[in-house]
DNA sequence: GCCATTCAGACTGGATCCAAAACGGTAACA
DNA sequence: TGTTACCGTTTTGGATCCAGTCTGAATGGC
């Protein structure tokens, strides 16, 4: 038997999961302690797991660590914000160039109905799930690749600006241009044409760094 | 005061380190599982220092790890090993043109220092040394680009590797290799020629990559 | 003989307790 | 007044112990 039947995660899978939403929904503001005790009991676990999902979340870069101090939620700098963009673009153009050569219906199927949700979360507001099924609809393309590696990176770099991201869909026009930009860069996916969708994707994210770079000043 | 004295490390951090030599120096075998008990009683610390170690190096690639089957050193497949140096030499090329723009006088003298150290210990056959030296050049140029998160990055993907390149410094043609690309590489970097460089560095991961293909072949 | 079941041993996951380090406030002193 | 030493509190680092899960071999039914 395939046993893919859903086992029950364990506290440290439940503590990771948590913990990161807390950072990326800005629960946990950046350069907040993060105080173990505290959150141990509120999570409803002991500090044991909570540790080990903290050193995960180190290895991605959503909390630093220093020995005896513990850990606190990463801060980003300008130019922080700069770099994961620039190895964003970098990284996301080799995924989509690889992807390409390997999309098959199946994939094209799961992009629309990505899309689908993505485009109905825009027009109703509904920000978080908007936030999720333009993550899905990004990573289905990039898991197309066929280069997990490559995709596991790229998966660090959107998390590590997600505390600063929460609010990038709360702007009515920045939806519309999402849903615009997606729609263009599925058109050049189906016609073949790497280059185009690479275009459409470093406007879309050209748009979101600046929006980014607004609230970082703030 | 600057308090820049080493302190004791950290029991966590001595096992982090011991581990991730044992598994790049070949002791811990690919696809070996690691006995947290044995392991934790051999390095004389108890199992919690050790899994958060590990967690740390499975961040790094270094171990896999599955919920109630524990951690097994990471194997890599052809396609793993040639999706590392296509990232690698995506992220390298990078690193070394943002790095060219920012050269001084104190990083070519780090560079040609760590070069001095590369050459003595190519001479002499010394493989674990002139493995170190290796990377600290490389590195010291990495981090002239001044993208902590690249230079990271591209830590991981050589720590991934390193369980089979343990062998690769024994060959004496190879060493030679290693000192005159290193060489060119300099002499461009000198000149301002980003282009240059990265061509002669590919040509270094490139010879290394093939080598590594034949050790997974046999 | 073959397959599903059971059960003991081994191993990982987690909780609790203790040790060590860092922090913050106070007092002594130049 | 500014500085330093001291000490109690807070927080992190680590050891030990127990619970839950997996593995694999023996058992029993067909």
């Amino acid at each position: 038997m395939p046993e893919s039947a859903t086992r029950p995660p364990t506290a440290q899978q439940f503590v990771l999961a948590e913990v990161r939403r807390a950072i990326t929904s800005g629960e946990l503001r950046p350069g907040a302690a993060i105080r173990q005790e505290a959150l141990a009991e509120r999570l409803e676990v002991s500090r044991v797991p909570l540790r080990e999902a903290l050193k995960t979340l180190e290895g991605e870069g959503l909390v630093v660590y220093r020995a005896h101090r513990g850990y606190r939620v990463a801060e980003l700098s300008m130019a922080d914000l700069r770099e994961v963009y620039r190895l964003r673009e970098l990284l996301e153009a080799e995924a989509i160039r690889a992807a390409v050569l390997l999309l098959t219906d199946a994939v094209f199927a799961d992009l629309e109905a990505a899309q689908a949700v993505v485009e109905k979360a825009a027009d109703e507001g509904a920000v978080e799930e908007m936030a999720r099924a333009n993550r899905r609809f990004h990573f289905t393309l990039f898991e197309a690749a066929g280069m997990p590696r490559l995709v596991r990176i790229i998966g660090t770099l959107w998390d590590s600006t997600d505390a600063y991201r929460s609010l990038y869909y709360a702007g009515e026009e920045n939806r519309r241009h999402v849903v615009a930009e997606h729609r263009a860069a599925l058109a050049a996916l189906r016609a073949g044409d790497a280059e185009g969708a690479v275009r459409w994707f470093d406007r879309h994210r050209g748009a979101a760094v600046e929006v980014l770079a607004g609230q970082l000043d703030g």
